[in-house]
DNA sequence: TTTGGTTGGTACGATAATCGTACATATATT
DNA sequence: AATATATGTACGATTATCGTACCAACCAAA
């Protein structure tokens, strides 16, 4: 899978993550709906600037936007596997790291 | 400053780190060494896959390519929080939460 | 079923950016 | 000074993107 390639699919999953549809995401980012369907499809290149803003839109981080990680669980999955953690964590510390996600980076 | 220039800012710095000259990443990554000089002073845009292979090349990481000084400034702040946090829960709850934020933005 | 709304893919001319080459400038080395 | 190395820039040819319009699929309400 190319770069290009491997940046569209992420693009398209964090913007259904997201719950928006294309045209959501091109009017806040003030760009064409064309330009995101074709985005996402791979047939046109991304920009460095408009992954900031995607990244900052989808709320995800820009790496993940970019790299291919080895040993790979969908995104979706890994929010199950998240999620059981945390419910299998003693209630003083669920607070704390419940605390601590709050103030990391939105 | 503008994203761009932040962007084309940081390529210079990783490039002069790394120890190789325009031409050299140029030839590298198979670009003409012209587009390196107008990428690294802001004039031309670069795509997100040209990110990722100048990150390759430079060993930076794409995240640090990207993201703005001040950014970074206040994700410290909140780590070395976050890390007080940390260090008052008991080992495999911080294992767990540690599995937690690897999946989470950066 | 039919109507209307939403979503996403695509065509295409106008516009804008990049490519590729050549030339210019700058700085360092001998 | 002379040469080499590194970087900046000009510009026509080429390629990509923009902006609009149109189209198909899907779905829910009438």
């Amino acid at each position: 899978m190319s770069d290009r390639e491997q940046i569209a699919e992420r693009l398209k999953e964090a913007r259904i993550m997201s719950g928006l549809s294309q045209e959501n995401a091109a009017k806040i980012l003030q760009m064409h709906r064309p330009a995101i369907s074709e985005i996402e499809s791979g047939k046109r290149k991304v920009s460095a600037e408009e992954i900031i803003q995607f990244a900052k839109l989808y709320k995800v981080s820009t790496s993940w936007l970019l790299l291919k990680e080895e040993d790979e669980t969908a995104f979706d999955e890994q929010i199950k596997i998240a999620a059981r953690e945390l419910s299998s964590m003693d209630e003083s510390d669920r607070k704390k790291l419940l605390e601590i996600l709050r103030i990391l980076p939105k």
